[in-house]
DNA sequence: TGTTAGTATGGACGCTCGTCCATTTTATGC
DNA sequence: GCATAAAATGGACGAGCGTCCATACTAACA
């Protein structure tokens, strides 16, 4: 079984499979419903949400206009299946990343951050689609839940490995290590969110070898013996 | 004379001035043009760009909706006049920040977070127009230039002052100073960046202080000498 | 192979959108 | 106070929106 990503329309099937299974009937539903739902952020990425309408969509899926009717109640649920999508190849990525990582916490952050910074997943495609929902997700209740890089998964994947590196500290008291740990999350957190942002606004000029060393540098400030700023070299290329 | 806002309606008036100024007349067309702008700016931030209409901007107005076209040539230039206002509002909580402040660079640097982070700018209203420009920016090129809090006059503050602190360092080759001040200067801003993502996503949870601190150890981390996390007690409330 | 039920189609619908302009109002300067 | 031009008004307009449904197709199963 494949993971499922949530859909309000039907109560009944209020899960929609991302894994194309089954019969040919299921394959062939599955796989329309992908390609809505791909042509949605599509359109998104290219147009923004503002331009993004029925029309559109199915234009760029080549499938008839009551498709999006039938397999998600209307263009308003397939814009959030879609942002479940989007938020699962965040996260699809990130596990395949974390694979060829052992148990070591500075690893486990650096696989994390490494990820969020590679050309896989944020490019100009993915930055667009995900700062397309957040503009929306004030008054979209539904999309605040996968606008979120830093949603309870990610955090706590950061937040452990930091405590783990904290309490090899002897020098802290429990309390203090809890604390330090902490706020390495949630400035690791940030900046990773801030990179994103820069990477939105000044596209042409941004720097991921940069990026990734501002980073190290600020675990290397709360951590001096778990990260020196050697290990900021790129995976790939730009 | 009062700051200006670029609009780009007729050629002939291609500003609009946002200061109140002139005879009668002058003063109500001045003033009915920022009533619009205001009333756009409440729009986007309580419903969103999707369902911020001109029938919606007008009533919220009380003006006709003839006046849009009239003073700027559409709903778009509106929008992007809103997002310059915006801006601007941004950077007069700034300079009012500042005008308090000597010339010490980490006095200065201290004000432009402290700033940031204040009440004044980063609220539920600020933050959903900020992000929902943002979530057009790409395909609105007009509304880049403004919806960047870090655009080239925020960046050079902050870098010149950065640039000061490491230039006292006499332990660093020129270069080397260069090159810290340059990557304080990324980092802080975007933290900066970060810490307004984290209030969109979880408004209930943030803590200015907590943010104050991280962005505080992140500095003292870099300037050892100059910061201290013991400043980072916040302005006001909440 | 025939029947059935799941899936797909695309046009029609009512509605709201942003624009524009003929008309009215009103401050200004003679 | 009158003539003038700037500013304001609000309804009409066509275009495009998202939804829905009568109809057509087709895979599944007996």
């Amino acid at each position: 079984m494949g993971l499922l990503i949530q859909s309000n329309f039907d109560p009944k099937e209020q899960q929609i499979n991302i894994s194309i299974t089954g019969n040919k009937r299921q394959r062939l539903k599955q796989q329309n419903q992908l390609t809505l739902i791909k042509a949605a952020l599509d359109c998104i990425a290219e147009l923004g949400v503002r331009q993004t309408s029925v029309s559109e969509i199915i234009q760029r899926a080549g499938l008839s206009r009551g498709m999006i009717h039938l397999h998600f109640g209307g263009k308003d649920q397939l814009l959030i299946a879609a942002g479940h999508y989007a938020s699962k190849l965040y996260y699809d990525h990130l596990e395949t990343q974390l694979l060829g990582v052992n148990d070591c916490p500075q690893k486990i952050i650096e696989a994390v951050v490494r990820s969020d910074l590679s050309p896989a997943v944020l490019n100009q495609h993915n930055v667009n689609i995900w700062y397309a929902f957040r503009g929306e997700a004030r008054h979209f209740k539904d999309i605040v839940s996968f606008s979120d890089t830093r949603d309870p998964r990610l955090r706590k994947l950061v937040s452990n490995a930091y405590q783990r590196l904290a309490i090899q500290n002897e020098a802290l008291q429990p309390e203090q290590a809890r604390a330090l740990a902490k706020e390495a999350t949630y400035g690791t957190l940030c900046l990773m969110e801030g990179m994103w942002t820069d990477y939105l606004l000044h596209t042409d000029s941004f720097d991921r070898h940069k990026a990734l060393r501002i980073i190290m540098r600020f675990q290397a400030a709360l951590f001096p013996a778990y990260f020196n700023l050697d290990g900021a070299i790129p995976t790939k290329d730009q």
